[in-house]
DNA sequence: CGGCATCCGTGACGATACTG
DNA sequence: CAGTATCGTCACGGATGCCG
């Protein structure tokens, strides 16, 4: 196991990137924060990422107590990783980088991949409350635990229980919020964003 | 001019990524976050940057939008770095790092540079209203504009007018508050930090 | 002397192939 | 499926040189 390169600098920072600035140890950090993964759904929502580079930033995490290693029960045994406590604390990190990227994001390039979970980070950044929302796109599904304490933040797929609030939305609207550009309440306002449920949390999203 | 390596994905994190991602650029932020610099005080004051590295991200912080490069007038007419508004909004994201990173700060190593205005974003975490604020440390003197909207957010030596509040206070209080161990209210009522000053933030800082 | 550019050794990274 | 092995390339760190 080679020896963490350090900034060398007493400045928390500095020791933060001397953890999380190496390439790709954030964005791992954003699946995670999805919940459990296995290697390989890792390696395919991270498009560009070489299997040794993965499977070395997935040793080093663990190393340096972001995530663990567990191993699923029969059947389907595999192992997943997930972010510990420690791990998630990081939310507030991709927050920001997120928020400063907005303007950064401009139209969607050839070039670029997407994955419809990657959209919950904008959108949890304006919803307010606690509860489950489920959120329907036209590329895919997925939920976020709005006011989560610990455990994942957000998932792929449909909700796992029955959430507080659907959402459904289309791609425009769904970027423009990415982009800052909407938030969340003006586009329900607007009717570009369809809430249905009779959760709190669906009334308070209908109600303004 | 290189063309800049991207993670090619429609994220606004991974973006933000794309321009501040690479090793030393958010700590060069950190040092232009203190106001105008010439090349060779980034370098002193970033130690283990190559030249070249430095010489190249300035370049592409540049081209990025990031900073500006400016001739000052003569006497002494040098070229000094300083960040445009787009520059100055990473300092949310400086501030998530810094508030993580409080926990891998530990003790601090011999290996570990340090200089006091490092010890500004600590502070400014914990510091609430609008003004001038002079540090005095055994290490040294800094200040901080609490509440700043453009320019520098703090800078290195005595304040540059007359300051709305002094702090004065020893190297393990400081430490202390970096590592989240104790806040600057805290530490002002326990008498480790002496506030002198009659601007309304001493005034706030002395009765809590 | 400040502000880089150049050169070079090392290590990190990215793509592909391969194995338990 | 979950990585390891291999290899070419590029980024980084350190030293030195150049030029105003």
């Amino acid at each position: 196991m080679s020896p963490r390169r350090s900034y060398d600098q007493y400045c928390s920072a500095a020791r933060a990137l001397d953890v999380v600035g190496d390439r790709w140890t954030l964005l791992i950090v954003r699946e995670l924060l999805a919940g459990p993964r296995r290697y390989t759904d890792l390696h395919a929502d991270l498009p560009g990422v070489s299997t040794d580079v993965l499977a070395s930033r997935l040793k080093d995490m663990e190393r340096d107590g972001l995530t663990t290693r567990r191993r699923l029960p029969p059947p389907g045994a595999a192992y997943v990783y997930e972010l510990t406590p420690r791990g998630s604390e990081l939310l507030p990190v991709l927050q920001a980088l997120g928020t400063w990227g907005q303007a950064e994001l401009g139209e969607r390039r050839p070039t670029d991949a997407v994955r419809a979970h990657w959209f919950a980070l904008p959108l949890l950044r304006d919803l307010e409350g606690e509860g489950l929302v489920e959120v329907r796109l036209e590329e895919g599904e997925f939920h976020v635990y709005v006011g989560a304490e610990g455990g994942p933040v957000y998932g792929d797929g449909p909700a796992p229980a029955e959430p507080d609030a659907r959402l459904a939305l289309d791609t425009g609207t769904c970027t423009a919020v990415a982009r800052g550009e909407s938030s969340v309440p003006d586009a329900v306002r607007d009717g570009r964003i369809t809430v249905t449920g009779d959760g709190t949390l669906a009334k308070a999203l209908r109600e303004g």
